[in-house]
This record gives C-alpha cells, sequence and structure tokens, in this order.
RNA sequence: GCCGGCGUGGUGAAAUUGGUAGACACGUCAGACUCAAAAUCUGAUGGAUGAAUAAUCCGUAUCGGUUCGAUUCCGAUCGCCGGUACCA
C-alpha cells in the first residue's frame, strides 16, 4: 500500500485487544478513585513529589499530538515513583481564560463560558482517553468564580503592598486583539497572538512593578535545576547591565540631563547627546528656531509604529533641539539632538553619543555631520568606521594609556567625587503591563472613588463576578466591554460609601497560571488561597515539564507572584519550581519543491520507498521536517491515533521517538513498529504458557539487566532506551518455550508505567486481584546483571584487529599475553618493535608497534 | 550581531570519568507459513573493493590539535533550530 506522506492511517491486523483493554482500565481507576492523593503525614518529607504539567488552554481544535507527549513522560515518571513507595502530587486542569474564546463570542455570540466549558470537556475526555494517573478531584479551571476569586484576592495583596499602579504612558497596542499588551508578548515588533504590528498608544493602564524584583529573579536563576537556554532566555530578559549614571548639565539652563551608560571611560569622545523623542525634556530644550523642525520630527517619529521604529535602523533620523550640554569630564559644549534611535524605556531616556566607538552614534555623526574623536587606540580610522574593540585609553586627560576596566573605574570615582555621576545598574525588563481591554478575564478588583481615590473591592466581597455583557465587542478606546454596563460601573466606594466607579479592565491570560499549582494543593479551601500546611506538605514543584515557549512569559510572571507571595508569608518557599524540563516538540514530515515552497501532504504521491513526487505535476519532491500546520494537512490528531492503535501504543511510541527534551518528527511508521511490540507481548502472555520453572541462566541475565536499565532509565527520563530494553527483554522471551511467572510478573511490572492498560490487564491475567500499578516495583541483582564472560578487543595501534571472548575480570598479564598469541594480532606486530603495550582490563590490550 | 542548543546509516535514534560506532525500532532484502496475499515468525542489512559469513580501506558536518586510542576533550570553519536586538 502506498502510504500518503507516512501519515495515513494503516488499520493494524489486530490480535491485541486495546479498546476493551483500555476502556476497561479507565473505568475502574475512575471509578475506585485509582489515583487520588492525601497529605499522609506518616510518608516523609523526602518520599513526597510534586510532579506538575503545564495546564493546556482548551482550544477548539482540542488535543495535538505535542500535549501528550509531556503529560505522558511525567505520567510515567510518577507512576514509577509510586510504585517505589512516593506520595506523588499530580494533578491537571484548564488555562481557560483568554482571547480565541472570547474571539468566538464576538462571532457568534455564544458565550465564552459555553465555549469554553465545552472545549475543557473535550480535553478532559481526550486526556483521560490516554489514562493518565491524574488527581481528578483536584482539577481547577481558571475561569471560575471559585478559582479567579483567588486570583483577584493575590492582586489586591499586591495593590496593598504597592505593587500595582496606573500609568499612562505608551505601550504596545495590538489593533487586531483591541487590547495592551505586555512587553513579553511582543514578538518582533508583533503581537504574539495573531501577528499584528504593535503602535505605541497612550492608554490608561495597570501595572505590576516586576522590577522591583529583577534582581532577585536574576540571582535565584542559579540554584534552579532548569535547562540552560531557559535561564539563558531569562537572564537576557531582565538584562542587567552595570555601569553609571553621569549628569550633563545644560548650558545656560538649571536643568541637566542624566544618561546611563556601560562605557563611563569613553567620556571624552561624548561629542553630542541624544535624547529620546518621547523624553520630558523634549519641551524644554527645543529653542525657538528649532522648534518647526522638531514638531515636524515629533509628528513624524508619532506616525511609525514600533516596528517600522525598529526596523528602519538602518536610516538614522533626528533633529537638533537648539541646546547644548556641557561634557562634565573637559567643559566642552556639545549639542543635544532629539532622535527615535534613543528608547524612552530603557535607562533614562537620554544617552551621551561617542561616536568613534559606537555603530548606531557613528552612523548618526556622519549623517549630521558631528565630531568624532578617537578615544581608544584604533586599529581603523574612526572617520571611516567605528571601532568597538578594546583598546588603549587616548585623548583621554587622566585616563590615557589605561585599559577598559581601570579606566571605568577611574572616571566613575572621578565622577562620584564631584557629585556628577555614580555607579549604576540598568535592568532591560520594565514593569508588567497587567490590564486587558477585553471580557474574558477576571475583573481587577478595584474601585476608583472620587474622594478615597482607588481602594480595593473588600476581600470578603470577593469574586468580584464577572457580569453578563450583551456584546463582547472591545470598543477599542481603551475601555473593556465591561465599560459599557452602567449598572456593573456604578458602585459604592467600600471606604467612604460614596458613590464611585469599578475598574473596568480585565486581567491577561497569565493571571490565572500564575499561582494555579498553588491552588492545586487545596482546591476546594473556600478560607484560603491554600492552606500553609498543604502547601509546607508539597512545595515546591520538584518535576515541572512543559513547552519552551513559556521560558519567559509564564514562567518568569510565576516566579514574580510567588516571590511576592513569599515575602507576605503565604508560601514556605522563594522559588516554585526547582527542576524543569521541556519537552522538544514534535513536528511532522512536510514536501518542499525546488524552490523551497511546500506542499500540503495530501497533493503528494509516494512513488518508491523514499520517493516522492507532487501528484499534478510529477516533480520530485523532497521530505523535509516542518512544524505541523492545518495548511500542510500534517497534523496528527490524537483521537484518530486512539482509535486505530490505542493509547497505549500512542504514549509509548511518543517515549520511544526519541529523548523527551529534543524536537522529533511523528512517523506514523514508527508508531506501528511500537504497536507490534505490544501486540508481541500480548501474544507472548496470551499464547505462551506460565510456567512456574526456573528461568535459565541467559534468561536471568536478561531479566536483571532489564530491570536496571528500566529503573534507572525511568528515574532519570531516558524512557527511549528504557523502551529498547524491554524490547530485548521480549525478543528474548520470543527464543523461549515457556514463559517463566518470574519474568511475566517482572515484566508486567516494567511494562506498566508505560502501558499502564496492557501491563494491568496481563497483571490480572496472571491471576492477581490487587493493582499492578500499586505493587512494589522489582529490584535487581547486581551480581545478575554482569557478564560472566566479555568480549576483549585487541588492537594495533590503536585500531581493532581481533576480539577474544574472555572470563570477565581477567589480569592484565593474562590478557596482553592471549592478546600477542592471537594470530591475526601477530601478523600486525610480526617484524616491528612494539614501543608500548596498554592493557585495559575486561575493555581492550593496544599494542603499539613501529 | 549577540545568547543558548544541535549536526552520527536510507529513516527515528543508541553509545560520554576518552576504549568494539550504529543498541532498539522503521524501511529494505531473503527464507518459513499460505493455493495466494496480508498478518506472523526467523535471518541479513553503515559505505567501498570482493564470490565471500575471508581480507583491506573509508566512515559520527568540515579542517586541524591533544592522545596508544576521539562521536566523546581543545581550536577554527560551515550549516540548522530556538531566543533576542538601535538596550547606550
Amino acid at each position: 500500500m502506498t502510504l500518503i506522506g507516512d501519515t495515513a492511517i494503516i488499520a493494524p491486523m489486530s490480535k491485541y485487544p486495546f479498546r476493551e483493554i483500555e476502556q476497561k482500565w479507565q473505568a475502574y481507576w475512575e471509578t475506585h478513585q485509582s489515583f487520588a492523593v492525601t497529605e499522609d503525614e506518616n510518608i516523609p518529607q523526602e518520599k513526597r513529589v510534586y510532579v506538575l504539567d503545564m495546564f493546556p488552554y482548551p482550544s477548539g481544535s482540542g488535543l495535538h499530538v505535542g500535549h501528550p507527549e509531556g503529560y505522558t513522560a511525567t505520567d510515567i515518571y510518577c507512576r514509577y515513583l509510586r510504585m517505589n513507595g512516593y506520595n506523588v502530587l499530580h494533578p491537571m486542569g484548564f488555562d481557560s481564560f483568554g482571547l480565541p474564546a472570547e474571539n468566538y463570542a464576538i462571532q457568534t455570540g455564544t458565550h465564552p463560558k459555553i465555549t469554553t466549558e465545552s472545549n475543557i470537556a473535550n480535553f478532559r475526555r481526550q486526556i483521560k482517553s490516554l489514562g493518565f494517573s491524574y488527581d481528578w478531584s483536584r482539577e481547577v479551571s481558571t475561569h471560575t468564580s471559585d478559582y479567579y476569586r483567588w486570583t483577584q484576592w493575590i492582586f489586591i495583596q499586591l495593590f496593598n503592598k504597592g505593587l500595582a499602579y496606573e500609568s499612562n504612558t505608551p505601550i504596545n497596542w495590538c489593533d487586531h486583539c483591541k487590547t495592551g499588551l505586555a512587553n513579553e508578548e511582543v514578538k518582533e515588533g508583533r503581537c504574539e497572538r495573531c501577528g499584528t504590528a504593535v503602535v505605541r498608544r497612550n492608554i490608561r493602564q495597570w501595572v505590576l512593578k516586576i522590577t522591583e524584583y529583577a534582581d532577585r529573579l536574576l540571582e535565584d536563576l542559579e540554584a534552579l535545576d532548569w535547562p540552560e537556554s531557559v535561564k539563558a532566555m531569562q537572564r537576557n530578559w531582565i538584562g542587567r547591565s552595570e555601569g553609571a549614571s553621569v549628569l550633563f548639565h545644560i548650558d545656560g539652563m538649571d536643568e541637566s540631563l542624566e544618561v546611563f551608560t556601560t562605557r563611563a571611560d569613553t567620556l571624552f569622545g561624548a561629542t553630542y547627546m541624544v535624547i529620546s523623542p518621547e523624553h520630558p525634556l523634549v519641551e524644554a530644550l527645543t529653542t525657538d528656531e528649532n522648534r518647526d523642525a522638531v514638531v515636524a520630527y515629533l509628528d513624524e517619529v508619532a506616525h511609525k509604529s514600533d516596528l517600522e521604529r525598529t526596523d528602519l535602523a538602518k536610516e538614522k533620523t533626528g533633529v537638533f533641539s537648539g541646546s547644548w550640554a556641557i561634557n562634565p569630564v573637559n567643559g566642552e559644549r556639545i549639542p543635544i539632538w532629539i532622535a527615535d534611535y534613543v528608547l524612552i524605556s530603557y535607562g533614562t531616556g537620554a544617552i551621551m553619543a561617542v561616536p568613534a566607538h559606537d555603530e548606531r552614534d557613528w552612523e548618526f555623526a556622519k549623517k549630521f555631520g558631528l565630531p568624532i574623536i578617537e578615544v581608544l587606540k584604533s586599529e581603523v580610522d574612526v572617520q571611516e568606521e567605528a571601532w568597538t574593540e578594546d583598546g588603549v585609553h587616548v585623548n583621554s586627560g587622566f585616563l590615557d594609556g589605561l585599559g577598559k576596566d581601570d579606566a571605568n573605574n577611574a572616571m566613575i570615582a572621578w565622577l562620584e567625587e564631584r557629585g556628577l555621576g555614580k555607579k549604576a545598574i540598568n535592568y532591560k525588563l520594565r514593569d508588567w503591563i497587567f490590564s486587558r481591554q477585553r471580557y474574558w478575564g477576571e475583573p481587577i478588583p478595584l474601585v476608583h472613588c472620587p474622594t478615597c481615590g482607588t481602594v480595593p473591592v473588600p476581600e470578603s466581597d470577593l469574586p468580584l463576578l464577572l457580569p453578563e455583557v450583551t456584546s463582547y465587542e472591545p470598543s477599542g478606546t481603551g475601555e473593556s466591554p465591561l465599560a459599557k454596563i452602567d449598572s456593573w460601573v456604578n458602585t459604592v466606594c467600600p471606604v467612604c460609601g460614596g458613590s464611585a466607579k469599578r475598574e473596568t479592565n480585565t486581567m491577561p491570560q497569565w493571571a490565572g497560571s500564575c499561582w494555579y499549582y498553588l491552588r492545586y494543593l487545596d482546591p476546594h479551601n473556600s478560607e484560603e488561597f491554600v492552606s500553609s500546611e498543604k502547601e509546607r506538605y508539597w512545595m515546591p514543584v520538584d518535576l515541572y515539564v512543559g513547552g519552551a515557549e513559556h521560558a519567559v512569559l509564564h514562567l518568569l510572571y510565576a516566579r514574580f507572584w510567588h516571590k511576592v507571595l513569599f515575602d507576605l508569608g503565604k508560601v514556605s518557599t522563594s522559588e516554585p519550581f526547582t527542576r524543569l524540563v521541556n519537552q522538544g516538540m514534535i513536528t511532522s514530515y512536510a514536501f518542499q519543491r525546488k524552490d523551497k515552497s511546500l506542499v500540503p501532504t495530501d497533493m503528494v504521491d509516494e512513488i518508491e520507498s523514499d520517493r516522492f513526487i507532487e501528484r499534478e505535476t510529477g516533480e520530485t519532491l523532497e521530505r523535509v521536517i516542518a512544524k505541523m500546520s492545518k495548511s500542510l494537512k500534517n497534523v496528527i490528531n490524537p483521537d484518530e491515533i486512539i482509535t486505530e492503535y490505542g493509547a497505549d501504543s500512542m504514549r509509548m511510541y511518543e517515549m520511544f521517538m526519541g529523548p523527551l527534551q529534543v524536537s522529533k518528527p511523528w512517523s506514523t511508521a514508527g508508531l506501528v513498529g511500537v504497536y507490534r511490540f505490544l501486540d508481541r507481548t500480548w501474544r507472548l502472555f496470551t499464547e505462551r504458557t506460565v510456567s512456574d520453572q526456573e528461568p535459565s541462566a541467559a534468561l536471568l541475565k536478561t531479566l536483571h539487566k532489564s530491570i536496571k536499565k528500566v529503573s534507572e532509565d525511568t528515574a532519570s527520563l531516558n524512557f527511549n532506551t528504557a523502551i529498547a530494553q524491554m524490547m530485548i527483554l521480549v525478543n528474548d522471551l520470543y527464543k523461549e518455550e515457556t514463559l517463566p511467572r518470574q519474568v511475566a510478573e517482572t515484566l508486567a511490572k516494567l511494562l506498566s508505567p508505560y502501558v499502564p492498560h496492557l501491563a494491568e490487564e496481563l497483571w490480572q491475567q496472571l491471576g492477581h486481584t490487587t493493582l499492578l500499578s500499586a505493587t512494589a516495583w522489582p529490584e535487581w541483582d547486581e551480581h545478575l546483571t554482569v557478564d560472566d564472560t566479555v568480549t576483549l578487543i585487541f588492537q594495533v595501534n590503536g585500531k581493532v584487529r581481533s576480539k577474544a571472548e574472555v572470563p570477565m575480570g581477567l589480569g592484565k598479564e593474562e590478557a596482553l599475553s592471549l592478546a600477542k598469541a592471537d594470530e591475526k594480532i601477530q601478523k600486525w606486530i610480526e617484524g616491528k618493535d612494539t614501543v608500548k603495550e596498554i592493557v585495559v582490563p575486561d575493555k581492550l590490550v593496544n599494542i603499539v608497534v613501529k
């Protein structure tokens, strides 16, 4: 049969009744609440484990194959831990506020709650169909009032601590989503969600002071067992840089400009200054004769999107303000320019320009004819190009002859003595724009009172329910749909009782996911967001598995909230997630024409093995790896896989594909291989006689090696190699006449974290009445994992020339003489001088000759 | 540009205090079973030369280094993936 693009489903000739088996055990686990967990105080601290999956956003398209990858990994790990006597907390829930449901509501008028809850039901069904051992009694959904009541409560704690403030500075606005965005939600100048170029817009926003935690968010990364890439991304995002702030007096005015620089040592080369168009001193610094030009420039800049402003990096623009500053180090008058290559949001929004040693300043100076002074000994002519490498200081007065670090320290000391500057630390991280002008989110529980100012809704009045609206359409004016409901907006001030108005903005989707891992600990508590006993019992999360796309957003926000809660004494650890693992993306095959364009999979024929053509044109196509996408028709639907091959095959295949952490392409042919293995295993148990005989010595060795390998690899999340070992064991068993009970039972145990339905069924068929998943994990006998003989390698000059089967632990002398006695070796060393003889016991003998 | 990661058969991949490269699986080929096919079972399968299960050579992106010995350590280069960027 032709496998079209490798994604066609071939119904297997089934002997193995996975449908019945899987339905049977899922029903059993459900009725018996087999995986519900309690805070048993008799279990010692080190045997309590919290294993967490990133909960999904319940989209309308259902689960994709990426979800079960991480979920299967944690499920295997949890089942393994339980069988090893651990008390395991393993919950699941839904991140259920968010824009897609709301956009759907705008199109169809269906309440987002209805869509969301039906999507959740579908997700829950799909997740359950994979047989994961979640404690479903702890399920949470962030859109329910029982849950968001506490999201609102945490917001009030932040507000009371002075960590939430209103701001009117320009923010990123997505015209398509009709809402403001956090900096973290802007990717390359575009809205992360819909790809629309963001524009700057002045909108009243609620902002959280995450910058107050910048240092701790940075430092505490050190101790975390997280992927280096995620830590690096967070470090970059926080963007701490050490330097100096320097004051420049403005000539003829009682004002000064403060700049941040990491290279105070180049101050002698500062030949002009630049302030951002949004800088507060723009107005004051603009002289009358320059006013028209400045106004025109500000207007030009205001009409550029952020994308244009950064994309047009090549061509610098700017205008002279008419004012001059005094370079503090040499008293020179230097012009102050206004240019949009200086960002208001970084540092002080003003810079000292050192064109000789900075690309951007150099370009600007060249364009506007500003002087360029070399202050670092350069290997190029700084009039021709900027020298950005290091060099000894020149033209720099008291710094001449010094290197970078010495000069920098000397300059900062010099400035500090005169009160003109000081050491300073600056962050790229900006405060978190927290309000959204949309409907489907948590209402921000604040009231604006003309007399008392902004006051929080009393905690006893929480939850502040999301009201019903007649239209979900965002106004686009920076007001959320809530603003249109007078009866909801108009309220009384909880402090003075006078008439007041509610805050109408809602929270971003990230709010609910900032603390969901805490709610799982105590999901039905109506008095507290989590009881401190339960929090102390489980926290911190021992293993957190999810996609790398949350490296900065969710993981930074959650760490921030957690630290605030820690400072308030509400949680006992300063970090929420001890260990983080990112599962790799599951990609798919795609077919590429010579011009690199891609052809949808359903337009491709495989004419012979690994030769693909485009049906319409007959053009030969190259098979490449691409992300799954609807347009390429290469999306794999988990429901179909489960129907055709079963959940156990799906689980095991996803783990067998390769290491958890790397991305790998889906191959239905590979899935069939795993299915065959399970079918073979099934037939092994059902078609052979289970005997009470002792297994043969050889089989016993394979068995104990398998216990060891599967145990170690499961504990270290190397599931692919653990599965390979189980395949070796089953292959060996096929060579035996009967199935020794001892081996059969152990095999079922080894299989059980991976293919829990099949394993449970095999266990029952072996005559057991207790649950396999509650049985103790097998132990191995180290002696039985070691072979009696080893293959000793004989090398001449490092090349393998012969080998021999020898007893384990053979002495060096014997090994050497065996090698020398070997016919092939003799041929290679004959007539040559032996220079050196190396013997590695049980490994090799290497004879070096000349 | 900068930061992080990766590069091994026809394919997914194994192998790390430096010691048999390619476990396991897919695919392919051959055999058994079958009227036949599918399914299943057994065996072979990195490349080249070769009748060969003989032998030799080549082979872990490329080039170089350290070493008796390098997929593994070091240096340079190329390519791919992810992140990020007028960040002063």
